[in-house]
DNA sequence: TATGAATGAGTGTTCATTCAT
DNA sequence: GATGAATGAACACTCATTCAT
């Protein structure tokens, strides 16, 4: 009787990795127990292990989508038609509802240095998203909304950086309207000068 | 027989400090043990605990300490004639001695939103620290370096995002030269215009 | 669906045994795991405890079949038509192909002390065995290749102590040719005066 | 405050020892518990591990013990004037006091095939015991106790083989009657023409 | 009958903290 | 003040056994 969840394999380790998520981003990846993710679970320690070999492969695979989900969120908000709106959009989404995700990204950066399957997996990760940014920017090129000049992959970058950077501000106590204002700034002076 | 230091408690809670300092950055907040930092004072458990009454007020001592010297650094490699030579200089130094520094934050910032005094600490340090620098452009505009039309303390906050926003993406993976070439562009985009 | 075995129930019984067997010399009684045994058979958890009610029962019918194969062995290489060369194959044999067999026995001895049932059963195939052997010696002073002065049962039991003596040699690290040379001199001791 | 032992770490080393004997050979190296041996000290798990690093170490230092007593006994026994009398000595304080003793010595040769720690100490074991069997009867030559016909290595070692295995048929369930018979059988076969 | 997901009581081990000396 | 032995509460992980399907 799967009771991890109502049928596949699959949607259990979903739900597993939803709630160590939460687990993980309140209490960090050394702090979390696993204990705790099974008791949020509803479901006995020896579960989880079934899905998971380890605390540590736990973590990884949240790693793995903590910057996945950033580059989804990149693209969903720059499908409108005003791209500076669409970075407001972007900060705005980030503030509102990714307190978990940032918490977890942060882990994972304090963990990286000493952990080399973090950092092979957030490496990966900033591979894919900056790429995914860049070819996003060629696309709008060829659309006519961004002047050629403008260097794609340097500009990913630049903004990839400036979030995180506007983040960590933020977590260091950066009121949110100023840490949007820093993002904007910043935003307007990478691309301002390259929207058409 | 005081073995912790030869004179003066105060010097003694330094010392500790600094090795400290080093075991947390290298084995992290939760990974670091009283026992590590014990044996590489070359002291007994019993003394660390006579300075500090707790792992956790020793790691928040620390967290003081991070930002301050970002803000000292800012100070010292700007003190030369060119200002893009000076961000230079700082990136590079970021990235030569700063790896302890660089783990420590991040431990702190994973730490922050479940420690209100690391929290209330971090704080302090990014105030202090943001308007050292805008405090410093405004003397640099008063040196007629640099254009009185600069907004001080917006670039202030952003150089200070994208400081971090790079050592993000270095401890993503990318490659210190790139890393470097994302942080001199932006400083470009930011001050490029200001510069006299 | 019976996976187990194609047919008879004890059938089934007899190829988990041997598998058991397997998994026991290698991991030990206490290191071993249902889930292996499992696993080797290609077939459940479950379908094993269908058979055999629980981990102790399983091993404890496989030291039933420790001894008995001792026994047999005995009266396979005795067969041919000198004593001394029996002795000699017998003991060659042992080290060939007997390493699952007497890693089991020594589990076996070890788990005897705490555990009524493997003591029984041990028990019981100890007096079997030595029966056995002290039968094939009468047999031997019958067809006139023994003399009759022999004392069958004592030599028996002494020729199972010096068995299982040169065994625990061998685990103990003494070389293969010279644990061979341990049992052909105690066995010339025991038996050669008495060789016709 | 000190309390596993009055006094010195090493009188506390051997504290734990003893105990630890006490529980491995009544429940076997896999079935022991730290738990256990720390009850049974009246000491918390951690002060065991202040002594040994792990339940593996405290085995293997317990398994090296094991084989030098019996070498000490060897030499004890051999001390008085009739050397059958000695054999006859030996092979009871073997069943008197031995208990404990012997069942560990059966854990350790189960753990062996498994265990290269334990295995190494066995060996080392093994060659000591045969080699101070040896020099003693190359003493009792001298002292014209022995003929100097006899092979001193080889009788060790057939002795040595011939304790253990009536061990294993004493554990078998032979009666200690049959099985001192056994011993003192062999042992006149294997020294009886030799004594002087 | 067979499956394998789930259970839950352990196990070895670690460490912040205390306190007698 | 300094020491370090002792504590004891955790914690990651395991596995024999059960049982709904």
């Amino acid at each position: 009787m799967p009771k991890v969840v109502a049928g596949y394999k699959e949607e259990a380790r979903k739900t597993i990795l939803q709630t160590a998520s939460k687990v993980f981003a309140e209490d960090g990846y050394q702090g979390a127990t696993m204990d705790e993710v099974a008791k949020r679970l509803g479901v006995s320690k020896g579960a989880v292990y079934q899905y998971f070999p380890s605390k540590e492969a736990l973590f990884q695979e949240l790693c793995g989508n903590v910057a996945q989900k950033v580059e989804e969120m990149l693209k969903l908000h720059f499908a409108g038609p005003s791209i500076m709106k669409a970075a407001e959009n972007l900060i705005d989404a980030e503030f509102d509802k990714m307190e978990e995700r940032r918490m977890l990204l942060f882990e994972a950066l304090a963990e990286a240095p000493r952990n080399p399957g973090v950092r092979k997996t957030m490496r990966n990760n900033y591979v894919a998203s900056s790429k995914v940014l860049a070819d996003f920017f060629d696309e709008l090129k060829k659309e006519g909304r961004l002047k050629k000049e403008m260097d794609s992959v340097a500009t990913a970058r630049l903004l990839i950086a400036l979030k995180h950077g506007v983040t960590v501000s933020a977590i260091q106590g950066l009121p949110r309207d100023d840490a949007k204002k820093v993002w904007m700034d910043g935003f307007s002076l990478a691309l301002g000068e390259f929207i058409l």
